[in-house]
DNA sequence: CAGTTTATGCTCGTGGGACGAGTTTAATGG
DNA sequence: CCATTAAACTCGTCCCACGAGCATAAACTG
């Protein structure tokens, strides 16, 4: 906690931010785009190699000239271990500083009780601390519910109540970055997604509900506790239905397989997600007719939010792509519709979202920048 | 347009940008703020003073030690000419780093024409310009409406089409600045105002339908091209009704005085902001019912925009203020009612915004944001 | 009122990092 | 094999942040 001298890791910084944002980036590109001089370049390079930041592989020639090198993590550098919690199961994976993933793991829960699930994650941190020792900086985990603080305060697709998750890192002393799915994996797209160099992204994700996160030179709004991006509860509906969430008339209740079974006279189904795949698979004139609806309050709702936001992109993930797909004419004229009319000349476009594994590559992203900071890095110069 | 030196107005750039958001803060608390040693305190003040940018007063010691210097602005150094243009009037100010305005001046327009009132602005810059010579450094102008990359995209009250606001400083060769009014008076509440120290907050300010904005650490979330906060537009409405923006069910027609006046059953009125305020004198059934009515509308928006940001703090101004007060329980209930179970313990205050010429200082702020920077000051010394 | 206490400002030596000019290196191409 | 090209390395220089020690200007104290 000593104040960092001013400046000291300034452009080393800077280096291994482009690294992780760019993986397998060369050195001269590095220089080029921090307008670097090459003298600068060596000694940063030769700096962050000594202190076991990154290696150089030489790269593959591309012309006449000198060769220049791949900037790689150091096979002895810092890690972050990035956990992704679902609904049914859960995976990690070691992120070092140029953003490759390691040591993928998939696991199916025995039991989804919070304890049995939550031990299991103690237990791999606690088993990646003893292979990775001070390697390992950090913790980021990705949860499909409301984050505030660390605490999960709902999640609905789980089925938990509120929960305290810096169990996970307990003892270890690790600090641990808990996110929204939807918004880290919106953290993904803005930064390597469909919405690569957008300044204003919009991400919206439909599974049980929609989430989504609005991002900023690919740094979500996170709000004041971490529960920003809870776009499905904003009053888009139907007033007069009440809402799990403890509203009334959430968007929520329009734009998921909740929404398709009420539009269909049947109950609320089990497993809203798999009911909407049921229904998109149909093609009978009624569940045609409950897919445009819901269509139709997926672009309206979209149109809302991008008046409201003026974002370059929008991406969409989860069942807002077959949804959408199933119903293209519809959606366009209810998100053109909902336009005001000078966003109509060119119309943010909405792209669908590319990162399958979007919530583990955002969790480790997040982590990543922590650890590009200059203070950051001056921890670990000075432990070493 | 030559790299600056890494670093080297690094400070500098701290201690200014701390001068612009604590006006009259004194050298000592500066340096304690930074965590600057005295010895960097000394030299970087030194430099500064050097170069016209800050110059000391001697400050009203507080207790024992050596009494400590006020940092004012260098009365040789740079400035901003901040304009706010409104529906029957304009106002400017010159504003120093220390974040003072000077020269204020308010003009009622004679026309209202657009070209009569650019052209009116446009005299009042290049008389700046003449006053002030290579000092003025930028212009910045709050407009009421919806902007665009310096363009005016819409704007209800003035009445005006589409225009392009850069002939405001075109020959001059200064750098202009153009916001719409809510946003920059959300800037200015979150540096200054009622949400002063806010991470998140939301400022939402009502005249002819409603305005706002999102602050992240004070720095506006503008959208791709500058349009973003037009949360009037957002579906919270009835969708049955057709919005002059082109959408439909906007948020904007509930909460104004063209719905009072839908609700007293009465035609649009001229001015639906003078008309708000009659209706707010009355105090017969029909017009506490249309203004319960509205007020409704307006709480349960603020908190459906609460749950997808989850802001520290919501600030309100113009009409909201006075119709929140006409009805506190109604507005309680529906913005509580509005919310997420969880925000319900502590739900986020609605404070009412506190700095009249909000827009003007906001456009200030954003300004001197820009002179502030490495560069900016770089380009300053390098001028000299 | 003189000495003490306290917070702050100043001086100066030290060290690190960024830069640029000049040089070297490793590739391609004829 | 030599010219060309892009990149890396070397080294002197400059600028800035820092900290230790000293100086200064107020309030407090007896």
């Amino acid at each position: 906690m000593n104040p960092v001298r001013r400046g000291q890791w300034q452009t080393a910084s800077d280096v291994l931010t482009q690294l992780t944002r760019q993986p397998g980036i060369t050195r001269a590109a590095v220089a080029r785009t921090l307008r670097l001089s090459t003298g600068s370049a060596t000694e940063v390079t030769a700096r962050l190699r000594d202190v076991h930041l990154v290696t150089e592989v030489p790269a593959p020639s591309q012309g006449r000239g000198r060769p220049t090198t791949l900037l790689r993590a150091h096979p002895q550098g810092p890690v972050v271990l990035a956990l992704d919690l679902r609904q049914s199961s859960w995976r990690s994976a070691i992120v070092t500083l140029d953003g490759s993933l390691q040591d993928p793991e998939y696991r199916r829960h025995r039991s989804r009780r919070p304890q049995v699930v939550l031990n299991n994650l103690r237990r791999h941190v606690e088993q990646a601390r003893q292979q990775y020792g001070d390697r390992l900086r950090m913790v980021s985990l990705a949860v499909p519910g409301t984050i505030r603080d660390n605490h999960l305060m709902q999640a609905p697709t789980l089925e938990w109540a509120e929960l305290d998750l810096e169990t996970v890192t307990e003892g270890t002393g690790l600090p641990l970055l808990a996110g929204n799915d939807a918004t880290l994996s919106g953290v993904a797209e803005a930064r390597t997604g469909a919405a690569a160099g957008a300044g204003t992204a919009l991400h919206l994700i439909i599974e049980v509900g929609i989430g989504g996160t609005l991002l900023i030179d690919g740094v979500p709004a996170q709000g004041a506790s971490g529960a920003g991006g809870e776009y499905g509860h904003m009053p888009f509906g139907d007033r007069s239905r009440a809402c799990p969430c403890g509203a009334r008339g959430c968007w929520d209740l329009e734009i998921d397989g909740r929404a398709l079974a009420r539009h269909l006279k049947q109950g609320r189904p089990d497993d809203p997600y798999a009911y909407t795949e049921e229904v998109l698979r149909r093609t009978d004139r009624n569940a045609r007719a409950a897919v445009t609806k819901v269509v139709s309050a997926l672009g309206l709702g979209i149109a809302g939010l991008v008046n409201a936001h003026d974002p370059d992109v929008v991406t969409i993930g989860g069942l807002a792509i077959p949804l959408r797909a199933a119903a293209q004419r519809t959606f366009k004229e209810a998100y053109e519709g909902g336009l005001m009319t000078f966003h109509r000349g060119s119309p943010p476009p909405v792209l669908p979202a590319t990162l399958p594994d979007g919530p583990l590559r955002g969790a480790a992203a997040l982590a990543l920048d922590q650890l590009t900071t200059e203070p950051a890095i001056a921890a670990w110069v000075a432990q070493r």
